[in-house]
DNA sequence: ATAGAAAATCGGAGCGGTTGTACTTTTGCA
DNA sequence: TGCAAAAGTACAACCGCTCCGATTTTCTAT
């Protein structure tokens, strides 16, 4: 996926904004996200202010490390759906598959869930995929990117999961949601099967 | 709407609170939002800085003066409807109304529309009214609050606007994203054309 | 009228995230 | 070995926002 270009620059690269990353994950979980400054996460992982923030555009950016892959990964999904498969079907999947999962255990998510500041930050950024998936959908269904009905799908899609974990079977309510969603879109060409789009006419 | 209780001190307060608004649409629309700091702002309307900030939350507040009306007037529309319509049928007709509304004549609506920060204080503003719009549609319809589909509905209900402002014809494309909707919730409650929530079993 | 409570305003210090600038060190490569 | 690019550093400053103590203005009850 990312790009593992050899040499010793990238990994020392690499190395600091994980001790970054780390560090600040660690004190976050420790005294709360609010009762730690920057400053105090650059001192943490021994590097200053200036480069903390070469490698991260906001305090909260520290928490999400990871992003592109994300997004590629969901396009793909679309993209590189089993044939036969409408585009809602494969987004279905997908964001059921990678978004319902409840990882107790991961430190991260646990902060992010309990940190409004960082859901907020959280569902921001996946907002700014909208465009992208839109341009996908629209590409994969010879819909226009700007129909409502692509860019409707693509923003609820999207915003699904947020409202899906505030309830207490956060699998079954992000079910409910896309039944709901196909429902509705049932008579467009984003519901249909279709073979893969026709490299020919 | 607002308790009009008589008294010189609360016209007063009005009138700082005014002097303020129109102040910071003032500036912002001359030299731009983040050309223009709260200092200025305050200073522009004669008063200190920390009275600025006991009339506003934020900097961003001091172009959206109302709020508090917009929430009662949409929690209204669903729960006075017309006999017999359905809560999203009476939902959907509120948002078409009032949201679609170009006015390129309103300079706050030209200033918030053309400054990113305000775009999305004015999403974020709205979506607080989230968990009251789906607290009156359960009421409205005996579902539960925290039914995906009650939720859900709330959530894309209000995010339709910022979607369809987006298009060339934002009307359109506002009736035909809540067409979409009323097809997906068409088997649930939400859709059924109903008599008043009955007082009596 | 007048005192005293309550509300609004003030001034200013200060915090925390973020940016900018100019400088040093490290690394890659010819 | 030498030079340019990249990474890191140090420090000051800006800006939104909060806090606090003091002061003024308005309301209310006697």
């Amino acid at each position: 996926m990312t790009e593992t270009t050899t040499g010793r620059r990238e990994r020392k690269k690499a190395r600091t904004r994980q001790a970054l990353a780390d560090a600040a994950v660690r004190l976050f979980t420790e005294r709360g996200f609010d009762n730690v400054g920057v400053r105090e996460v650059a001192e943490a992982a021994d590097v200053s202010l200036s480069t903390l923030f070469k490698h991260f555009p906001s305090k909260e950016a520290l928490v999400f490390d990871l992003d592109a892959d994300i997004e590629s990964a969901l396009m793909a999904a679309v993209r590189d759906r089993a044939p036969g498969q409408s585009v809602l079907h494969a987004l279905r999947d997908h964001m059921v598959h990678t978004r319902t999962a409840v990882r107790t255990d991961d430190p991260t998510f646990v902060l992010v869930e309990s940190t409004p500041a960082l859901r907020d930050y959280a569902r921001r950024m996946w907002s700014r995929h909208e465009k992208t998936l839109a341009d996908t959908l629209a590409e994969a269904t010879d819909l226009a990117p700007d129909d409502p009905a692509v860019t409707g799908l693509a923003r609820f899609a999207l915003e699904a999961p947020s409202i899906a974990r505030a309830s207490d079977d956060p699998a079954r309510a992000m079910r409910d949601l896309f039944t709901l969603l196909e429902h509705g879109w049932a008579t467009t060409a984003l519901a249909r099967q279709q073979d893969r789009p026709g490299r020919e006419g």
